[in-house]
RNA sequence: GACCCGUUGGUCAAGUGGUCAAGACGUCGCCCUCUCACGGCGGAGUCAGGGGUUCGACUCCCCUACGGGUUACCA
């Protein structure tokens, strides 16, 4: 067989000697130890908070190595294109603190190394193919997909494994002139690797390879043998040959992808070793798993609307907290090194491919909580502000102008009860901030708790009364509270709940109580920060008009 | 089915032959306290099972079970 009449006859426009990408796209000049990653999506446009760890992995390695990460556009399957898909990936990313060096950005693309959507890369892409036709490693298949879903059903019948490979491999000897004429007849036809992997037969066993990954150490699996298709019928190649030919071109250094590549490694492998090209590092990174019916699965695109990255936006999440929650399940000394270095920046945490986990993690939502209190309670009020009003401004417009109408005011509410030494952790995500301060806006206050049971409401109406009696403003808080202490022995109540608790029989409640039908008035919940504090917040006028507004009497 | 990966408390996890098996979240109790938070203290709770190897196994080997992934002209 004349390979190289046939790579012609095959790719008869393509003129580019592969040399010459090497030198277009030659060894980038970084220093030692400097990694080159990539995050490769395909735009769909969707993203969730798997794909966000991944990226983090990319970004930690080539930042931290004084490397290069850069973005690709894996855009090989016509059928899954979503229109804005790009941009919408790129500000996800973007808002959740990752950032590319290179390749597709909103104007466009940067980089030496373009283009960066594998779209364009046809040429290229066809030139090494055409190598390999050249050499005999590859080969055109001609095959339909009956024919392919035929093979498949006999070998589902005898039990063989399915594929194209071996004596499966109909079109793998086909002659020069059965080519021509099939290609004369207008045939569609891929491209298929003429893999040399073994089989399993009669007198061959399988042969083992063994690969070395950064996250879960030496892998032993079978080498490929699966004559894969590298080019498809519209002449795009394949993921398998689009990640081999990219990276390699590239020059990416480490491969960072979820563990469900696990599987077709050999195929890449074998492809690398083809090319002569070596291997990138590769790190086959944990799946985050979600919990269903009692089983975790792999997160899904379609199932898990509630893991997108856009439902953490829409809640309100600061990119900090998503971003310190990832990190702690991204790397298991992280939590650790946070305890001991609480205000050092994310970035001066030393990030280890070694210290990843390999098995699949939950994601945990109490924790991401927990984190996020942790983070937010560090970031000022004025900046906390700011998030708000951003935040509303996309999620919930008719918020944006409350939150920006006083800001001093709102910052006052933002900075309560964190200023002394035991810090207030009250916020968690936007959403909930703002159903937190609401009541401090008279649009969104409204009465949500009961007076507790034990307070009648004869005396619920007195304690107010008698409160709106002795009310001054300049009181200082233990003025303030004295008073209250008064009220709540004038009225049968325990001035000190620890009187209450050795003589229950003795009281109606304690002054607990007393401030509890007070809170109510004033916030419309039982719960809430101090009641002094957020009196001088809302000023006499305001204060004084919600106790009178509670105060049965007056609405009679 | 075949192949691959994985399995330490409810969750995230330290741990690489000798530990009373860290820590965090959650949970429960107590303390602090005008409520709620915050903070402090304490409790419950784990090496999937069975065989080896070894003086000694969470750690090494084998088998089983379970979970996950892949098995496309999708990535």
């Amino acid at each position: 067989m004349d390979y190289y009449k046939l790579a012609d006859l095959l790719f008869p426009n393509i003129t580019k000697n592969p040399l010459e990408y090497e030198e277009i796209y030659p060894q980038r000049m970084l220093p030692v130890g400097a990694k080159v990653t990539r995050l490769g999506p395909s735009p769909t446009g969707f993203i969730h908070l798997g794909n966000l760890y991944g990226a983090f992995v990319d970004e930690r390695l080539a930042h931290q190595s004084g490397g290069v990460f850069y973005l690709r556009i894996e855009d090989t399957d016509e059928k899954r294109q979503v229109e804005g898909a790009v941009e919408a990936i790129i500000s996800s990313l973007e808002f959740f603190g990752v950032t590319f060096d290179e390749g597709v950005t909103k104007d466009g693309e940067k980089g030496n190394y373009a283009p960066y959507h594998q779209s364009q890369r046809s040429e290229i892409y066809q030139t090494y193919i055409k190598q390999m036709v050249r050499r005999g490693q590859a080969y055109p298949c001609f095959c339909t997909e009956e024919e392919l879903n035929e093979i498949r059903e006999t070998q589902e019948c005898l039990k063989e494994n399915p594929g194209y490979y071996g004596k499966w491999a109909k079109h793998r000897n086909l002659s020069l002139e059965e080519i021509q004429t099939r290609l004369d007849n207008k045939e569609a036809f891929v491209i298929r690797l003429r893999s040399q992997g073994t089989h399993d037969c009669e007198d061959e066993d399988i042969k083992m390879i063994s690969v070395e990954d950064g996250i879960r150490g030496t892998l032993m699996m079978p080498e490929n043998d699966q004559d894969v298709v590298l080019l498809k019928a519209n002449g795009i190649p394949t993921y398998h040959f689009a990640h081999v030919v990219d990276d390699h071109l590239m020059r990416t250094s480490h491969v960072v992808r979820g563990a469900e590549w696990l599987p077709s490694l050999p195929i890449h492998v074998e492809l690398f070793n083809t090319l002569e090209w070596p291997l990138p590092v590769y790190c086959h990174t944990a799946q985050l798993m979600k919990m269903e019916n009692g089983n975790r699965r792999k997160l899904s695109k379609r199932k898990d609307p509630e893991l997108s990255l856009d439902y953490y936006r829409s809640e309100g999440y600061h990119p900090k907290a998503v971003r310190e929650y990832l990190m702690t399940i991204l790397n298991s000394n992280y939590e650790e090194w946070r305890m001991e270095n609480p205000n050092a920046p994310l970035d001066s945490f030393e990030f280890t491919v070694e210290k990843m986990s390999s098995s699949g993690t939950l994601f945990d939502l109490d924790k991401l909580n927990d984190i996020s209190k942790d983070v937010l309670v560090k970031i000022p009020a004025a900046e906390i502000r700011q998030f708000l009003i951003d935040w509303s401004k996309a999620h919930r417009p008719e918020l944006t102008g409350i939150l920006e109408g006083d800001e001093e005011y709102l910052i006052k509410i933002l900075d309560l009860g964190r200023n002394g030494n035991k810090l207030r952790k009250d916020f968690v995500f936007a959403r909930q901030i703002f159903e937190f301060i609401s009541y401090f806006y008279n649009d969104y206050f409204k009465i949500e708790d009961s007076y507790p049971e034990n307070v009648s409401d004869d005396d619920a109406k007195s304690i107010l009364y008698a409160y709106l009696e002795s009310y001054d403003h300049q009181d200082d808080q233990t003025q303030w509270f004295d008073k209250i202490r008064q009220i709540a022995s004038d009225k049968g109540y325990a001035a000190k709940p620890k009187d209450y608790k050795k003589n229950p029989e003795l009281y109606k409640g304690h002054v607990g109580d007393v401030s509890t039908v007070i809170r109510i008035a004033l916030m419309g919940r039982a719960t809430s920060p101090d009641i002094w504090e957020i009196q001088q917040i809302l000023g006499e006028e305001k204060s004084k008009e919600r106790i009178i507004k509670a105060l049965p009497f007056f609405n009679e």
